[in-house]
DNA sequence: TTCCTTGCAAATCGTTTGCATAATG
DNA sequence: CATTATGCAAACGATTTGCAAGGAA
């Protein structure tokens, strides 16, 4: 259970995360937080980046696209995905927490939660193709 | 839309897949075709499989160990992933279809599906857990 | 003969890691 | 001082791709 030592990288990682709503990937804070600190590597932002979703203080999404998304918000939420423009977009939707359950029904083992996105067209994306 | 023209080894992968229920990777895919044909290589198996998956006739399951596994039932159903050994289950419940419906509330946009998966436990790492 | 498919190897891409150095407690 | 964190670059693993040769329609 290592010891934990502030960093300046670290926070600075996290307070940018929590500036967004948009659920960027390692890169695009890598690019961002660059212009703070030049120097900064990635090989920092991905160690950071792992660390924290380790620790719970972040989200890690996997949504499909085959790049890791992160999310400073860890509250249990919902996303969407966008097959046209790739925009990951947070729902607010009743739970569905209960599927768990309807899963485990039948399931000789233990079931201990699921992983739920959903995907079509965003609102600007649908408007664009009605235009076409 | 190009002129799919028939292929042994296009064959043999898909009726491999068909044996088997454990949603096995690429990788598994070659070791096991290459048995009946030792020079087929593992570009062609996973060409194939992308093909077969973008045609509908298998499907490509992405449940987070980043890996791709596939599936010849292309038949609605959920699946599980042990988080303890990684095997990949079919699991039989009722629908939960209408989770589309309710994400789509109050989303602008157009909510086309969903992806979900479930993990925890499987019965026999569940068993050998209780043991130690 | 057209053009889809293969085998092979090299290339890609996101992510991880080893190592020497810097920063933290 | 003991240890964790960093920057850099090299290594990784899964998957994709360019190309010349082979096979199907």
């Amino acid at each position: 259970m290592a010891a934990l030592k502030h960093s300046r990288q670290r926070e600075m990682i996290k307070e940018f995360l929590m500036t967004r709503k948009d659920h960027p990937t390692a890169d695009i804070v890598y690019m961002n937080v660059r212009q703070q600190n030049p120097t900064i590597s990635l090989g920092t932002v991905y160690r950071n980046l792992t660390l924290l979703a380790d620790i719970g203080e972040i989200a890690r999404l996997r949504v499909g696209d085959g790049v890791d998304h992160f999310d400073a918000d860890t509250s249990p939420h919902y996303h969407f995905v966008c097959t046209e423009c790739g925009a990951v977009i947070d729902l607010e939707m009743d739970s569905i927490e209960s599927i768990t359950e309807l899963a485990g029904a039948n399931f000789d083992g233990h079931i201990a939660g699921h992983v739920t996105y959903f995907y079509g067209t965003c609102g600007s994306c649908t408007r664009s193709q009605k235009l076409s």
